[in-house]
DNA sequence: TGAAGAATAT
DNA sequence: AATATTCTTC
């Protein structure tokens, strides 16, 4: 926005990546119109992402909550069968393998024609992450379990096992050595039942909480980040722990983008009961006057279907029963992230380790 | 048997 | 370094 009228500044402005160059003051009217350049935005990324992917004919985007990080498939011209994750050899799972060649992996080998398909990594974005500590912080100490922190969070798509390791993770940050932390009664002595003189009886304890200290934000800013702002419907876990076929990137305007960052890690003040449209944490859903159903609306027209959304449904329902039509409709869009850096990472690297 | 947590691979 | 996957315990 600029005050004078000026087309040189206005070419300036687009060539540095504006969308629009507008005059101050800016009317209502014209904001109420910038919805449209959102969905441009979107539709034009989603092109891009369909000429790079080749064609990555996805379906289920929509319902899944999380994003992922690039890097989809790669070549598998060696075996077939070969599992994705050459991990070391698994002890119990397998079968047996005779005569040294591996049979079949009892976890399908999600070969594509000729393509393996790898599992995305999630991204742990700040505002996964804080809905993450929230949840941690409700539950407190001692009762931190993936499967509580999963069903708090209430993310569509996310795992258990992708709590499980970010927990871990964070757990982990608390990284004293192996021993010191094998008998941990120094961290939040609180319940340490088990006086445990190095290998006597088990040390473990369960639910701990994982670190605080290292998150950015303080507890009391960061306990309040997001809430009454979202309910989803819940969808669990993804039908299959497998490698699903996503592909997907989240495509959303960097500036709203930021702007939303901005808003989940910065202080703020809202609490639970807000509705949406007084949240100050969302003060565009007024403002801008956005389609409600902007997703919706964009991938019905395109014909498209992608994942950059997740559900934002102002009512609870938690029935878990409602994987069925379009869980996800009302949505907003506000997960995504910076678009770039992981659609390419090291998928073509890959290739060629596999043995 | 399923989940938690540790260990390890990618 | 960040995640996923496997392994071991419970």
């Amino acid at each position: 926005m600029s005050i004078d009228d000026n087309a040189f500044l206005a070419m300036g402005a687009l060539k540095n990546g504006a969308f629009l160059f507008i005059k101050k003051p800016v009317t209502m009217d014209m904001l109420k119109c910038l919805w449209q350049h959102v969905v441009r935005e979107r539709m034009r990324i989603q092109k891009e992402n369909d000429r790079i992917m080749g064609m990555a004919a996805t379906n289920n985007h929509s319902m899944s909550g999380v994003e992922f990080r690039g890097e989809v498939e790669e070549e598998n011209n060696i075996i077939v069968g070969n599992n994705n994750y050459k991990g070391k050899k698994r002890k119990r799972a397998r079968k047996s393998s005779i005569n040294g060649i591996d049979e079949e992996c009892e976890s399908e080998p999600q070969l594509i024609n000729n393509k393996v398909k790898r599992k995305e990594c999630i991204q742990w974005t700040q505002l996964l992450h804080s809905k993450f500590m929230d949840a941690v912080e409700q539950l407190g100490e001692g009762r931190c379990f993936p499967k509580e922190i999963l069903e708090l969070m209430d993310v569509p798509g996310l795992t258990r096992m992708q709590v499980s390791s970010h927990l871990q993770k964070f757990r982990n940050d608390n990284w004293r050595a192996p021993e010191e932390r094998k008998s941990k009664q120094n961290n939040a002595p609180a319940a340490s039942t088990d006086t445990n003189i190095s290998g006597q009886s088990k040390p473990r304890r369960f639910g701990s909480m994982p670190c605080l200290k290292k998150n950015s934000l303080p507890i009391n800013e960061r306990r309040e980040t997001h809430e009454g702002s979202e309910v989803h419907t819940e969808n669990d876990e993804m039908p299959n722990d497998g490698y699903e076929s996503i592909t997907i990137e989240p495509i959303i305007m960097n500036s709203n983008q930021q702007y939303h960052e901005q808003l989940v890690s910065g202080p703020n003040n809202s609490r639970p009961g807000a509705n949406s449209s007084s949240n100050p944490r969302f003060p565009y859903d007024d403002f801008f006057n956005f389609p409600e159903n902007i997703d919706c609306l964009f991938q019905n027209f395109s014909g498209m279907q992608q994942g950059f959304d997740i559900g934002m449904n102002m009512n609870e329902s938690s029935d878990p029963e409602q994987n069925s039509a379009l869980p996800s409709v009302k949505t907003r869009s506000q997960w995504s992230s910076e678009t770039s850096n992981f659609a390419s990472n090291s998928s073509e690297t890959r290739g060629q380790e596999i043995e």
